[in-house]
DNA sequence: TCTGAATTTGACCATACGGTCAGGATGGCC
DNA sequence: GGCCATCCTGACCGTATGGTCAAATTCAGA
């Protein structure tokens, strides 16, 4: 809102504001995609929470399907980024530990990106199948290698990776996916801070324990 | 009213033909459901997959939200059936070890339910709520309970109950919530038999030594 | 100030949707 | 057979949806 008339003279440049733009309505797209569903969600209704004129929508996103399409690739990217912790860990303690911690933190932050990436996959990934068989399939057999060199290293149980794997996303997903639920198993209202603290400490107690890399 | 004919075992009277109808419209509103969701799903392709006229459906289920809403309600009880496993058993390793058995069954034999349950929830519950805050929170307190005794009397480890069942139903679900996505990573078909075990054997595996069930 | 490209928008359109209804078919029971 | 409740269904209706379009507005650069 203040920024409207910012100090600098390019804040409000022809690309500028088209980039603007195209944020304003992917955070309304991505909070009614995630609330209603693809089939459920209207152009309309996505229009008013950003509060724009329906045209105006298909003026910068000419299909509901491309808009919701661009939705879906920008939760993806910021499931993907979680994957460089992985990589940067020395053993299965830290790595696994921070991975989920990571994506603990893309639960909570991201929640509505999740519902959409939850939604897309379980109806079968109609838009984003080539992701699942590109990135996503080569991400997950990289990973494998590292859980599978730190079993052959003797640090941790030797447990089927890709079941561990599932299991890291299938938790830490849940946590935003059916935050509903949790809220109203919480009293009706959401996780505090201490909450998600105590939440991500109880995931990475059992799982780092359940795998063998901590006593 | 139709009283007369109780103990006749005529194959196709009036009441088992309204019987099968509804089943078989509830079957493939189940479907419907879980690959297009609540919005995307018409109540003709229902029609369509049940090979019944769309005013028959009518007939049956004069709205779509209390279709929806049978579904819902249908795999919420077999949902709750897989909790007896948890109270007859004598001790964690058993209980819990059994309960994730019987839910991985679930997330196999019903995969649509499985997934139209995890839609409803994560839109924010719109006709369910009542379940959650009653039967559910219900439920959710009786096996915390229990597992608070496990913990005092030193037959696992002292992590928090709430978690751990989140936990557990987020790994089960998954594979039913996410299956396209496991089986597109499996190489493009489902799990086999002996994938399903090796799957069940691993979660039970990690969680059960992770809460110090088991050694 | 002028110009042209980018942007904004109300009005509009064809379609598909959930739901209705009247009338016909069916089948159990006297 | 005759009756009546139950069941079935093609045709129909009002509405809401995704998308279009032409006219109006804005604004950076000459």
């Amino acid at each position: 809102m203040a920024e409207t008339t910012a100090a600098s003279p390019k804040a409000t440049s022809k690309k500028m504001r088209r980039q603007e733009a195209e944020a304003l309505i992917l955070s309304a797209a991505e909070k009614v995609f995630a609330e209603a569903g693809f089939g459920g969600a209207t152009m309309q209704l996505i229009a008013d929470v950003a509060g724009l004129p329906k045209a105006n929508l298909h003026y910068y996103f000419p299909t509901k399907e491309l808009l919701y399409r661009q939705v879906v690739q920008n939760i993806f990217q910021i499931w993907l980024q979680a994957a460089d912790i992985f990589d940067q860990a020395e053993g299965p303690e830290e790595g696994i530990g921070a991975y989920i911690d990571a994506k603990m933190e893309i639960s909570r932050r991201h929640a509505d990106g999740s519902k959409v990436w939850a939604s897309e996959v379980m109806h079968g990934a109609p838009v984003i199948q080539d992701y699942l068989e590109t990135t996503l399939t080569e991400w997950t057999n990289g990973r494998i290698e590292v859980i599978e060199r730190w079993i052959a290293e003797g640090r941790m149980a030797p447990i089927d990776p890709r079941h561990l794997l599932y299991m890291l996303w299938a938790t830490t997903q849940h946590y935003a996916d059916f935050g509903h639920q949790i809220d109203t198993l919480n009293g009706g209202t959401p996780l505090d801070d201490k909450q998600w603290e105590a939440a991500k400490s109880n995931i990475k107690s059992i799982i780092l324990r359940g795998i063998g890399a901590i006593k």
